[in-house]
DNA sequence: CTGTTTTGTAAGTGTATACTTACATCATAG
DNA sequence: CTATGATGTAAGTATACACTTACAAAACAG
């Protein structure tokens, strides 16, 4: 009948902008006149997209969870005769923090106590945690089997380099050079046991 | 002449409550009002022992670091049988996140940009780590000297696992026993080198 | 006692912010 | 062409917040 609604691909053109937002400024300061004048647009348009700023927020947890698990299979695919696990350690020790979803973690739990926000976390560090279970396992597959410290644990130990990693990197605590090495000599140490 | 002046004592008695509130709201939602509430003052009394909520923040970060450090060096005077730096993970391990230090990490990298609030974050963890450094040393006294990974590089990854502990914690993804097993398998593989 | 300084109480100020309303303009399906 | 729903522009609202001001009451030094 009329003008067709082209919500849907804004929304997909506009996440990008916005998730960097958040992760650069965290959530109060990501006031929704800043994420109107990012966009480009009023902040009216923006709640035509979305219904209330923390459905922003959710929408950007998904979205950055969505790239890098894409970026990893991608790395998955490319087979150089390291081990899977052992290139996405190098490529997160060289592109540490880029996605920019170590502060929207840090932003969701610190200035929000909001049940959905904290399920949202919940929901996409297991998911990153099954994964890289999957990438120990495959790299311990010719180890002996009571090899410690346990996948799972060896897992989450694993995210915890990567958010140090970050950290180290934000407080100018060590150089990139230096950052790229613990990545990888820490995550060699957890993935051999 | 008069009334003496009793701030420095009330800025002690304060600050436990103060940080805590910072610890468990963040920054922006630690508002001024609920700070002086906690402390059964009004605002401008809080104003009258500090110039600024950012001050106050700062003071919370000092606080906090004196109290771990504290109970740091008290795990090491206590002797068990174990190494200094086993007790200390297996005191984090049973109370991680307590102090709500990782808490006030997460505000002050997310909620400012303050250079003040950066480099004194910056100076913690400097500190902490250079306290780690020597319990590592310590641990390894009797390994060969090329253990890998290097004693700065496991000294950043221990926090990090601290950390990770914590968010674990906060978002239900381990139970309490696990966190616990989660700092001592992995700690001491890290340790041991 | 007295003069000075701290402490307590109450109210206010200016600004920022999430979200809304009103309305004009445009593009398309029919 | 036109009716309809999408898009753009502008202004507004209600609230929350960091920080201030004004002043009374209390406590101590002399």
């Amino acid at each position: 009948m009329a003008r067709p609604n082209q919500s849907e691909q804004r929304r997909d053109e506009l996440c990008p902008v916005i998730a960097k937002a958040f992760a650069e400024l965290g959530y109060r300061r990501a006031t929704t006149a800043a994420l109107a004048k990012r966009c480009g647009l009023r902040e009216n348009q923006l709640y035509r997209l979305w219904p209330s700023k923390k459905a922003m927020f959710l929408a950007s947890i998904e979205y950055l969870y969505e790239m890098t698990a894409a970026k990893w299979r991608a790395l998955l695919a490319s087979d150089d005769g390291r081990s899977p696990a052992e290139r996405i350690l190098a490529w997160e020790g060289e592109h540490r923090g880029e996605s920019g979803l170590h502060r929207i973690t840090f932003a969701g739990l610190s200035e929000t106590d909001d049940p959905d926000i904290r399920s949202a976390l919940q929901n996409m560090y297991r998911k990153f945690h099954t994964f890289i279970i999957g990438q120990v396992n495959e790299h311990r597959a010719d180890a002996k089997p009571d090899t410690q410290p346990g996948v799972e644990l060896t897992a989450w130990a694993i995210i915890g380099l990567g958010m140090m990693t970050n950290i180290t990197h934000e407080l100018d605590l060590l150089t990139h050079d230096t950052q790229g090495q613990m990545v990888h000599d820490v995550g060699l140490h957890l993935l051999d046991g």
